[in-house]
RNA sequence: CGGGGCGUAGCGUAGUGGCUAGCGCGCCUGCUUUGGGAGCAGGAGACCGGGAGUUCGAAUCUCCCCGCCCCGACCA
């Protein structure tokens, strides 16, 4: 039994000066954490209560879905990180150390590697497989910029875990044992989510969807279609083209376009020569990149932006993209900047891209690679071609759903959770291989699954607090029930003694107020404040044979008589 | 890493060259009070983020450093 008179617990009348989100602001102000450095957060009772709830909660869930529970270190060598070259590519966001030979440590972002050397210790049958083996553990990565309180820390829980399978088809089943099994897990930690598409990119191709929390102060924006669920990251999302394709539009025709270096100025000018009605997406936008060190340019309509995210996404292999600056330009001096056109990329040595929505057919107002000329009339596959088509111009809200064609709606989100198929890049690099049927080695194909168990925490909160304070779902929160005894005399606390003691040989768990010092708002506040989903109150009402039993969530309260109440109360919360 | 803001007691804050650094919450003692963050009285608690400088005198001005928050880039 939690008691208020001896819990380490101080909350708060103010909000911290440091805390912007109500996650943040809450479970400091009601005493679940303190910040110690930037991104870095000591538990404290409640709030350890509640973390471990949540690691209870997945640990049940993984562990019903047959998966084993291992632990590692935290404080790893060098070595096996070394061999997946991820010592450098994860670059400044590790942190680093050494012992006190001068020998190279981390403390773990993540652990790949861990687990893949320890199935390659114990295993290698395949008659072992498949396998899938989870912990829970404190991660550290130097972020740039820890923010929003622990919702993006420096030092956090995850459970990770990872499947081992011999080929494909046993992958995508230990996949969708992963997926059913986070599914549970979310549902029975009362969180809304939604699974959207992640882009899978760079590993090949290969199936990733992410758990993403709906919140305004998530940090995450993906796409959503409200008509019929489809949902996708925002990288992933792909463009529904309809066009109309003129049969045989004019020839090209160059125009003079003094001083129209950009869309708007165009657009004017356009209005002016050739009537109005024209708008930027009459235009064709040429937005030249460099991707790995080649020039390459990417073809929107003018009136859309290029997401560098989302084409970064879309061509696979590309390490490293970024914009053409004017160092650009200068090596370049066929290019120029503002009256750029896809007609003459093949004399400039250029690979183009194209966003779908530059269709085969459709005709553009264009650059005429040509100072202060335009050019009409410039048609996809008469007048240019492209490489490939790529998804790369911004999502917009209203855009169409490429399910059910319905205009799909801009969501923020906090990723709680993330499951893909990592193929064999680990096993490969670190030679986890198994004999098959006919004695041959095979390379062993993974998964790999993440939950983060303490933004967990702050995305329960972010999805529960009120304007009183937190507001937990039962099996997140510190305790069932939260008994409030009031009053100077010393009846109520014995009764409310009474019932708690009913109440846990029942099998609730219990949170007593039982300070004689607090008045009854300062104890009303806190009980609010620290969100146990039902409260109770032994106070006045004991005059009449009554208590009070208020259900957090939607405020109600009943009074109850005192002989039924330990009955009622029982009932009510474990059919909630 | 770029831009912006902030650093005064456990928390929230006032104090822009001048006396012993002020207030609220919280904490301690006593009395009163007990259904919505109680009242009165008394008290403890601050090297004003650190260092250097300017000055008769610095929380206050200057320089450097450190830390923290927000936006962006980055990360998932």
């Amino acid at each position: 039994m939690l008691r208020m008179s001896t819990l380490l617990l101080r909350t708060l009348r103010d909000d911290p000066a440091d805390a912007e989100v109500a996650s943040h602001r809450l479970l400091v102000r009601a005493g679940y954490v303190r910040r110690i450095a930037a991104g870095i957060y000591s538990w404290l009772p409640l709030g350890y209560i509640t973390l471990r709830n949540i690691e209870r909660i997945i640990r049940e869930e993984m562990d019903n879905a047959g998966f084993q529970e291992v632990h590692f270190p935290a404080l790893l060598p060098r070595e096996p990180y070394e061999q997946t070259n991820r010592w450098n590519e994860y670059g400044a966001d590790l942190f680093r150390l050494q012992d006190r030979k001068g020998n190279d440590y981390l403390l773990g972002p993540t652990h790949e590697e861990m687990f893949t050397l320890m199935v390659k210790g114990e295993y290698s049958s395949y008659k072992d497989l498949p396998l899938s083996i989870y912990q829970i553990q404190t991660k550290f990565r130097d972020e740039t910029r820890p923010r929003s309180g622990i919702i993006r820390g420096r030092e956090f829980v995850m459970k990770d875990s990872y499947s081992f399978d011999l080929d494909d088809e046993g992958l995508a089943t230990s996949y969708e044992k992963h997926r059913n099994a986070y599914v549970s897990t979310f549902d029975r930690l009362g969180m809304k989510y939604n699974i959207v598409s992640a882009v899978s990119g760079a590993m090949g191709g290969s199936r990733s969807e992410e758990f993403l929390a709906p919140c305004p102060t998530g940090e995450d924006t993906y796409v959503l279609c409200e008509k019929c669920g489809y949902a996708a990251n925002v990288e992933a999302m792909v463009t529904k083209v309809e066009v109309t394709v003129d049969a045989a539009p004019p020839a090209m025709e160059v125009f003079d376009s003094p001083n129209t270096p950009t869309i708007d100025s165009l657009v004017d000018l356009l209005n002016a020569t050739f009537g109005p009605g024209h708008t930027g997406g009459h235009t064709l936008k040429n937005v030249l990149c460099v991707a790995d060190g080649k020039t390459i340019s990417v073809l929107v309509p003018g009136d859309r932006e290029v997401d560098l995210k989302r084409l970064q996404a879309n061509l696979p292999g590309v390490q490293e993209l970024r914009l053409f600056e004017d160092a650009d330009f200068a090596k370049h001096p066929g290019l120029v900047k503002g009256y750029i056109g896809p007609q003459d990329a093949p004399k400039f040595g250029i690979t183009v891209y194209a966003d779908p929505r530059v269709a085969v057919g459709t005709h553009w107002i264009t650059g005429a690679n040509e100072k202060d000329k335009h050019v009409r009339f410039v048609t996809h596959g008469r007048d240019f071609t492209v490489e490939k088509f790529v998804e790369v111009a911004e999502v917009r809200a209203g855009d169409l759903c490429p399910d059910c064609q319905s205009p799909v709606i801009i969501d923020r989100a906090i990723e709680i959770g993330h499951i893909f198929q990592l193929g064999r890049k680990y096993a490969e690099a670190l030679d986890l291989t198994v004999l098959d049927k006919d004695g041959k080695s095979r390379v062993v194909t993974m998964g790999s699954y993440g939950i983060g168990v303490s933004r967990a925490v702050a995305a329960i909160a972010e999805q529960t607090y009120d304007e009183f304070g937190l507001n937990w779902p039962r099996e997140v929160a510190p305790a069932d029930i939260h008994i409030v005894a009031t009053g100077k005399d010393d009846e109520p606390f014995n009764v409310a003694e009474k019932y708690a003691a009913d109440m846990e040989a029942a099998g609730l768990r219990v949170m007593l107020d039982d300070r004689r010092d607090a008045s009854p708002g300062v104890k009303f506040k806190d009980a609010e404040l620290i969100g146990i989903p039902f409260i109770m109150v032994v106070g006045k009402g004991l005059a009449d044979g009554k208590i009070e039993f208020r259900t957090r969530r939607t405020g109600e309260k009943v009074e109850l008589p005192l002989d039924s109440a330990l009955q009622t109360i029982i009932t009510e919360i474990t059919q909630s």
